[in-house]
DNA sequence: ACCTGAACACCGTTCAAGT
DNA sequence: ACCTGAACACCGTTCAAGT
């Protein structure tokens, strides 16, 4: 609906209904993956959208990797950004939850997170604000590098996981998924806990743990903390 | 070069060299990837590489996802597997880091992860491990899931982005990568930190931290055990 | 500058035949 | 049973032209 706003020109004519621009090129992408998911965004499939020949995006956009990062970056922009705790480790914990949040609802994640990285411009902060708690707990700088990359690895693994799995369920909601038949031909004097726990598995996996998942993974480095000498800024917890 | 091993049939005329089989198709899977890299692994290509037409592999496979998961089963069949630790807690980060070493060097890794699961049947005894390792140390079902759950994520995670940078690496090493830009793009006064460390932030990232992440994983859930009450097998460290 | 048309070099997969 | 040939419905992107 509403056109450009960053962009060098406004509409040189009243005739035009829509002049092309990169805010209008987003829009109709993102218009593309809710309504039919991330599998039917394509160059081609979007130009349709817009009326226009699939050339026509490469005048607003350098290739498919950059619409991805910009798909990205709108929707992390456009995200409010809480006031952190103020004990240095709670602020890690919700900075690090923070990460997550961005990142969720993301359907094209696992493009972007085979294609390049996660650190478009409107997420920096959020690994800013990681960093920021992680050195006010009183990791060492390469430490703090360390934990956000752990942090980092966990959030993308759980939110990839989550999504395909998601997916699957829309898609053949009919058929049961891959992991269902492996279960199914355990033998119980091999995989005994496996065995055990087929039936459970299901309901067992689908539960939301990342936050727990994350606690630990924190706690853990808050414990080389704790153990070695330097007292820097304990928090309470 | 060898011929079927599981199929039904075996070779029937002598003078036919090479019967097609699902083990051949593998092979010549492997073959492509190693030397092209998994971005060259298509239906076609793979056709090619055996002189058939593309549906002949699908008398042989269902289907593509289907080809991938049997890469990773074959990779994983092959593995050895080491005797683990007599100490649950040293068993768990044992088994826990044999997820990673089953999962690494598969490059196709990440189109399996955003497919399907990575339940295939040869991985399978990993995660037996891990639950047996968990539940010995003395967490509850739900929670030995939890823990399985988690380190899975991390390990997924983990390995996708260093694939894909990786990837990156190989395919355009003359340009920098996007991360590059945006962290030269910072101000200061909005992220010190990261501004601080944009010099260094290609080195410290490049470093393998997967064990030390892991381990403080495993460290956070260790102490829910030892805050708790359940003192069923507790071990030294 | 911004857009079109035609083309290149691919995809996974279905369907109807062949032997 | 196992394989081929032709086709369907797509891809991302380059290149040369148009206005």
């Amino acid at each position: 609906m509403r056109s450009s706003e960053a962009g060098t020109t406004g509409r040189k004519r009243m005739g035009r209904p829509s002049q092309l621009s990169q805010e209008a090129i987003i829009e109709a992408a993102q218009r593309i993956i809710d309504a039919e998911g991330d599998g039917s965004l394509s160059m081609r499939r979007l130009a349709r959208e817009l009326s226009i020949t699939p050339m026509a995006l490469y005048h607003h956009v350098r290739d498919r990797d950059q619409l991805l990062r910009l798909l990205l970056e709108t929707k992390a922009r456009n995200l409010p950004r809480p006031s952190l705790p103020e004990d240095p480790r709670e602020r890690l914990t919700a900075a690090a939850q923070l990460l997550h949040d961005v990142l969720a609802d993301c359907p094209f994640l696992g493009e972007i997170l085979t294609s390049d990285d996660l650190m478009t411009a409107s997420c920096l902060w959020v690994i800013e604000a990681v960093l920021e708690a992680a050195l006010a707990c009183g990791f060492a700088v390469d430490e703090a590098v360390g934990l956000y990359r752990a942090v980092a690895h966990y959030t993308g693994g759980e939110l990839l996981i989550r999504l395909t799995r998601e997916r699957h369920l829309a898609a053949h909601r009919d058929r049961p998924p891959y992991r269902a038949r492996a279960l199914a031909t355990l033998q119980p004097q091999t995989h005994p806990r496996l065995c055990a726990l087929a039936d459970r598995w299901p309901a067992l996996t689908s539960r939301d743990t990342h936050r727990a998942g994350l606690q630990a993974l924190l706690d853990g480095f808050f414990r080389t903390l704790d153990a070695g000498g330097a007292p820097a800024a304990a928090g309470p917890v």
